[in-house]
Order: structure tokens, then sequence, then C-alpha cells
DNA sequence: CATAAATGGTATCCATGTCAACTATATTCG
DNA sequence: CGAATATAGTTGACATGGATACCATTTATG
């Protein structure tokens, strides 16, 4: 019971690492890490959005978060237009710049996905959507 | 089909950045970190062991390894003695101080572990280790 | 056997993630 | 209303992870 439980964590830890790294090397030729595209790619599936609330959906640190914007910014990937609500916030969108990165990106991902999963049945994959569904859901 | 590798890709990136902080702050108080607590807990299990040896288990670079290895000896939890076979590589084991450290990490570990599972059922638990599992043999 | 290639490990440079402190605006409540 | 508190976001200092080049030894090969 507790040993599953720290199983799971230890495993969710390292495969994280992992493919922190293998998916920031195959971004590497598009000028964007790993974390930049996250926060892109939340940004064109729910947006616009201000950047507290990319923080609460993808848990990443405000500070963060605020610098990744930032870049994403200067390389011309989101726009930003001043919240209508409050006065301290943007609202952020994706440019059509960004939406073409994302594209070419999701096609190199979804290439090495498959490589890499192919092992998986449909079964299993379904399986694993289902409980990391909610163990993300835990986190919030 | 691609969009749950996708989902699955996403989950395990996001809720492993999220886990590496979580467990960081946690181990704040005792002077060392996420990963090397990994090393050091994967040394302890399966050790006396190489650099090269706990590269594979856990996937870190080793120039990574290295860094943290040279961190764990100098705080006095690992020892090093030249190993038999290679004269290139040193076999490592944990001391006592190390043994110690990680009994009072593991305690704070499983209780921050309990309280964010706590949710999971016992069969939720089964199925996420069991897919986990399958997925982690994937990465090596 | 000797040279080339591979491998274990280290050192250095650089990008990046976290923390803490801060500004500016919003919200709460006495 | 107005002071206190909370919240959105930014910035700078700092530690650390990854890439690269490198050394020493081991293994493969002509």
């Amino acid at each position: 019971m507790s040993a599953k439980r720290t199983t799971v964590v230890k495993h969710l830890l390292l495969l994280g690492a992992y493919l922190q790294r293998e998916a920031g090397r195959m971004l590497l030729d598009v000028d964007i890490n790993q974390q930049q595209f996250v926060v892109l790619k939340e940004i064109q599936e729910r947006g616009p959005m201000i950047q507290r609330e990319i923080c609460s959906a993808i848990l990443f640190e405000k500070s963060n978060v605020s610098k990744i914007v930032k870049k994403l910014l200067k390389s011309g990937l989101v726009t930003s237009i001043p919240s209508a609500e409050d006065a301290r916030a943007a609202s952020l969108s994706v440019t059509p710049k960004g939406r073409l990165l994302i594209g070419r990106c999701m096609k190199k991902l979804n290439a090495w996905n498959r490589k890499w999963l192919e092992g998986l049945s449909e079964k299993e994959l379904e399986a694993a959507v289902e409980v990391l569904d909610r163990i993300a859901a835990m986190a919030k």
C-alpha cells in the first residue's frame, strides 16, 4: 500500500525527468524548449487566458510562467492584450506563427510518442489515460 | 489513439515537473535535493554499484549522475571504492549516515504520498503501478 | 601486438527553474 | 470609505541539469 504509493511517485518522478529531457532534445531544432511548448499549447487549447490560469492548469510556478511567456512574446508566438477584468493581467493568445510551430512540433512529438509507446495495447493505453487523469486531478 | 498517447505523455511531463518541485521542497530541510535522494536510494537498494549502472537504472545523464555522486560523497552519505573489474569506475555504497537520512526522508515522503494519493482506491493504485511499470520498461 | 574505437567518468559552459522580494492592482472588512 | 490583505505578474540571485569536450582505461580489430 505505502510501497505502491512510493512506486507510483518514483515512476512519475523518473519518467517525468526522462521525458522532459527527450522532449527538450526533440524540440531543440525549432528553438523552443519543452516547457515553453507546453505553455504555448495550453494557450492554443484553452486560450485566450491569463498567466494565473496557465499556472493552475499546468501546475507551473508563476515566476516560471512569467519568464516563459516573456520568451514566447519575444519570439512572436503569442500576443498579449490587457485584460478587461483585471488591470494587472494580460490576456494571451497564440499567433499564426505560433500555430504553425505547434503543428510542426506535434508532428515530431506524435512520431516519437508512437514509436516510444507502440508496445502498449489500446487497452493499456486507455488504462494509462484513466489512471493518470485521476492522479493529475489530485495534484490540483 | 494518437491523442491518447499525447495525453499520456503530457500527464507524465506535467506530473513529473510538479512532483520534482514538491519533493524538492519537502527535502529542503535535510539539505538534499530530489535527484540526489533518488540516486542515494538507488544505491541503497541495488548497490554497491557504479555510476553507469545508476544511469541505466534511473535514466539520468551520466554527467548529472557524476555531479550528484560528487555531492553525496562530499556530504558523507555514500562511500566509494575502486572497482575491481574496471579501473575507470568506482563502486558506491551508502554509509550509515546515508541510511539514516534515507529513513528520515522516507518518513516525510510517505506521509506526503499518503496525503496526496489518499483518494486512490487499492484497485486504482494497483492499476497505476502496473501501467507505469509497463511504460517505464519502454523507456529503457 | 598495436592501433582504433568504445566506454566510465569528470570539468566547463550555458540555459533554465525556483525562491524571495517587489510593484501594482483588487478585494475584504472594520 | 480606507486600511489591511490578497492576488497578478516581474525581476534578480542562485543552484542545478544538459551538452560538450576531455582524460583514462578497456575492448575490438587489423
